[in-house]
DNA sequence: GCAAGGTC
């Protein structure tokens, strides 16, 4: 069997298909993998990497004091498997080939994948032939072409490869882990470091600077208004910006008509039609729709994977000869773009156009299917019609202006005026995306004369440079050489999910510059782009077999040794730096009581804004757990409180406004406190004034000092305290309540717990025990079906049964053997035997005894006499010895109390009989054979 | 718990 290994699945389907000729493939799928088999050949695809480098084992604990940080500099690594079904369906199929043909893609990424796949073929299969087939298009020409041309596989290629991912993890890893553990930051806080992230944040952070560095100037602009013909024109000053007012004021002053015509020049100019789409300029255009850069990925690869656009990841920006430019036109004919394709067909430009970037791994973006409007969402659309207008502009002529240039003079002072104007729009007429602006100029001769309307100096400033948009900032990278097609947007969304960066355009957060000011002053080299330049040159001597994988990464380790030398000796520093930079992150403001910050605090899962002034100040805020979101501060603030308004965010939901964490604090417990009976209005103002807002507030406060702080009387104080007390404890269960309905009810959509809750309210249910109690009928006027309100009324019964029991007395690990042997309510202890309970619940009968007697105790009922664990046994035996009684009537017998001979010689035949349902007759053989 | 690179 001969194996082909391609890099993905569709390129192992297509490669089978050209390989197969007329033959016919046969596709199958194998643990979700799918093969596809012709003749004696199987084609399988990789998904990328199917394995990963990691350190060896023992380098999992950051915390670890022998292998700390810098010990991950000399850390061996292992590949370990990835996608496991793939991994081990190719090493199944090796086990059966005579020859493995690696077919990934022609780069240094596709190399070491292919080694990859090479290493787990020889590790099941060490005698196999393996060769490599190499092409730079999945066309029947390329691919024939390579598999009749097969050569080895370039192992320094694959080794340059490897030598990036060895120096990316141990720079990332351990520079991770060193500035992490410095500020103090671990789970989801972590600070992360890496060769293409660090110097990205590090341009947004710049460029921050720069803007608030900015001095802006004025300068002015001189312009007049004229018209010819009731057109009016305007013409600038040839000047342009005049940096000096006094000299713009003269310029101002000494134009005067006349207005003379000096000059006129007429031209033409070509307006380009644009390149062929690689990924940047696809996200660069994608963004202009307001999509983001990794929005924009998401649906082209859902596009290119449904069969309606091709990769979407390239470099390339020049088709290659082998595309069918015709046959894609002929594709798109008949339907939304009918006109336009017919259109271009008729005009098409003798060569398409070309972008400066050829490479050879995959052509540029461009439509390989019809779509419609309907089989797509609306961003879908939006996507897709982009590309096949981008793709029909690359085949459209130039557009041609013709532009115009007047020179005039108003008595000494020269002005200008330029107009454009579409002379024929070519590929404009398809690619409406950017807009070709017309200003047309009246026409003028040289020598004429016009009035002037008007003369206008107009102050301005200069500006301070934009902040990056992600599409610029893709740019930007690709210009830098910093990460790849693939994850240059991934690398943008890090920064954003670390809370490095925000907004689009990007700013850098307080944690952001914290990190990037750490790394340039103590590790430059990972914030600088120099970085990746190096190590690419040293790949490419990698490549060239000039120097070894080893050698530079020897190289690599020394200098992180280097880094770390500075890093450690500053540790303590780097780490108070940070942690001080990021505190104000979650400053929301100054504290209401005593004017010292007030700052969001994360404690596990439940969070709150506490002031800084604690424990003078105790004034706190609660908020909702961060199962709801984690709660951060925004831009907006109160202007009331002088807070930041807070807000809750949560991976995969919309986020959560809270507003002015006061004033939402403020709202939501007037309710609570007009729950005391004599709090009034007034009251609450007064307490308010006093910034007491909550219940809890007043139940922890002495009556006499809120005698002092609000003015009243020690008797109302008093009342006041208690109320707030009793009012507490009304809270507190119903909030128990709202949990409990929350854990037995399961959600459901239109049926919110919020309104079952007031429903429950409404009918005087505010707690569990009230709930145990309730009707099945009321229940469901809360809206409850059958089935679920029987359900929460048995979960609150048995609640309810359970915290009885416990509060009598009965500890929580016997209680669980007696709900195990179903006996669950207080009643039950009262009313069933001893003897009954032990048996069923293994528990020794003096134990039975002792619990039955703190129930009994607790309800006020007599507690039934002690029985023994020897007189239970003897008694067991005794009743065994009865002819026809075996084991399951002793255990029937102890319902009715009956334990022993005694106590069955006195028993009254029917009265055991309709308790235990053992036949009257019986009984009386029994008790006739005792007597 | 860490990087960057493939792919989905």
């Amino acid at each position: 069997m001969h194996l082909i290994i391609a890099e993905k699945n569709i390129s192992a389907n297509r490669i089978a298909q050209i390989l197969a000729g007329n033959e016919k493939v046969r596709a199958s799928k194998d643990g979700n993998v799918s093969t596809y088999s012709f003749d004696t050949k199987t084609v399988v695809g990789l998904k990328g990497h199917v394995v990963e480098v990691d350190f060896e084992p023992g380098y999992t604990n950051w915390r670890s004091e022998i292998h700390t940080p810098r010990s991950l500099i000399d850390a061996g690594t292992v590949k370990k498997p990835t996608e496991k079904k793939i991994v081990n369906l190719i090493q199944k199929l090796s086990k059966k080939a005579d020859l493995v043909t690696i077919a990934t893609d022609y780069d240094t990424e596709g190399e070491l994948i292919g080694k990859e796949a090479y290493e787990l073929v020889r590790a099941v299969n060490p005698g196999v032939r393996i060769n490599r087939a190499r092409f730079s298009a999945i066309t029947p020409a390329e691919i024939r072409s390579a598999f009749e041309n097969l050569t080895d596989l370039d192992f320094a290629l694959a080794a340059a490869g490897e030598t990036r991912q060895t120096v990316d993890l141990m720079w990332g890893a351990s520079l991770t882990r060193f500035i992490s553990l410095a500020a103090r930051r671990g789970g989801k806080n972590i600070l992360s470091v890496g060769r293409v992230q660090s110097p990205t944040l590090a341009m947004i952070v710049e460029r921050e600077r720069e803007i608030e560095n900015f001095v802006p100037q004025t300068y002015w602009m001189l312009s007049l208004a004229t018209e010819k013909d009731g057109m009016p024109v305007e013409a600038r000053h040839t000047r342009g910006r005049f940096t000096d007012h006094e000299e713009g004021l003269a310029a101002e002053a000494a134009t005067r008509e006349p207005l003379i015509v000096t000059d006129v020049k007429e031209g033409q100019k070509t307006d380009r039609a644009p390149a062929p789409f690689d990924t940047t300029t696809f996200i660069v255009a994608a963004s202009r729709l307001g999509l983001s850069a990794a929005n924009a990925m998401r649906i082209a690869e859902d596009l290119y994977m449904n069969g309606y656009i091709s990769y979407p990841r390239t470099d390339n920006t020049v088709y290659p000869k082998s595309l069918n430019l015709n046959g894609i036109l002929d594709t798109l004919r008949g339907g939304v773009f009918d006109k336009d394709v017919a259109w271009v067909q008729q005009h098409r430009r003798p060569v398409p156009t070309r972008g400066k970037k050829e490479s050879t791994d995959h052509p540029p973006i461009h439509p390989t299917g019809a779509a419609t409007r309907e089989a797509l969402g609306q961003d879908q659309w939006k996507v897709y019609e982009l590309i096949v207008r981008r793709f029909l502009a690359t085949l459209s002529p130039d557009a041609t202006w013709m532009t115009t240039k007047c020179l005039f003079d108003a008595s000494g002072e020269p002005y200008t005026a330029t107009g454009g104007r579409l002379l024929s729009p070519g590929w404009r007429r398809i690619y409406p995306y950017s807009e070709a602006k017309e200003n047309i100029l009246p026409v003028f001769a040289v020598g004429e004369r016009l009035p002037i309307k008007k003369v206008n100096l107009e102050e301005k400033q200069t500006q301070p440079p934009a902040r990056y948009s992600q599409s610029r900032l893709i740019q930007v990278m690709e210009e830098l050489g910093l990460g790849t097609k693939s994850t240059r947007h991934e690398v943008i969304g890090k920064l954003v999910s670390r809370r490095y960066v925000e907004g689009n355009p990007l700013r850098p957060t307080l944690v952001g510059r914290a990190v990037t000011d750490a790394l340039d002053n103590h590790a430059e080299t990972i914030t600088e782009p120099e970085m990746t330049r190096t190590l690419e040159e040293h790949m490419q001597l990698i490549k060239q077999r000039q120097r070894s994988r080893d050698d530079v990464i020897t190289e690599s380790r020394e200098m992180l040794h280097r880094v770390f030398d500075k890093l450690e000796a500053h540790e303590a520093e780097i780490g108070t730096e940070i942690m001080e930079q990021t505190a104000e992150e979650h400053t929301v403001g100054p504290c209401p009581v005593c004017g010292h910050d007030l700052r969001i605090r994360h404690l596990g899962i439940s969070q709150f804004i506490g002031c800084t002034g604690y424990p003078e100040c105790r004034f706190n805020i609660s908020l909702p757990g961060s199962t709801w979101g984690r709660a951060i501060r925004i831009e907006q603030t109160c202007e009331k409180h002088n807070l930041a308004h807070v807000r809750l965010i949560r991976k995969g939901s919309r986020p959560w406004d809270i507003g002015c964490p006061l004033c939402t604090h403020i709202a939501s417990n007037v309710e609570a406190l007009r729950m005391m009976p004599s709090m009034t209005d007034d009251l609450v103002q007064r307490l308010h004034k006093h910034h007491i807002y909550t219940v809890s507030e007043i139940a922890g406060t002495q009556p006499h000092d809120l005698m002092e702080t609000v003015g009243v009387g020690a008797g109302e104080a008093e009342t006041l305290v208690r109320e707030a007390e009793d009012a507490l404890e009304i809270l507190r269960r119903r909030s128990e309540l709202r949990k409990f309905v929350r854990k037995v009810v399961p959600p459901r959509k239109g049926r919110s717990h919020a309104k079952i809750i007031k429903s429950f309210l409404e009918e005087g249910i505010g707690d569990i025990q009230a709930l145990s109690r309730a009707e099945p009928a009321t229940l469901k006027k809360a809206g409850l079906g059958d089935a679920v309100a029987t359900e929460l009324l048995a979960a609150a019964r048995g609640l309810c049964n359970e915290r009885a029991l416990r509060e009598a007395g009965v500890p929580a690990v016997s209680l669980k053997k007696y709900q195990a042997g179903g006996v669950a309510t207080p009643d039950d202890f009262c009313y069933l035997p001893i003897p009954y309970l032990a048996s069923k619940t293994g528990i020794n009968p003096e134990t039975v005894h002792k619990h039955v007697d703190m129930v009994c105790r607790h309800l006020g009922r007599p507690t039934p006499a002690k029985v023994t664990k020897a007189a239970l046994e003897r008694g067991r035996k005794e009743l065994l010895e009865i002819p026809g009684l075996g084991e399951a009537t002793v255990e029937r017998l102890y319902l009715a109390g009956i334990y022993d001979a005694a106590t069955l010689r006195e028993a009254d035949p029917e009265k055991v009989s309709s308790i235990t349902g053992i036949p009257e007759t019986r009984l009386h053989d029994y008790i006739g054979y005792l007597k």
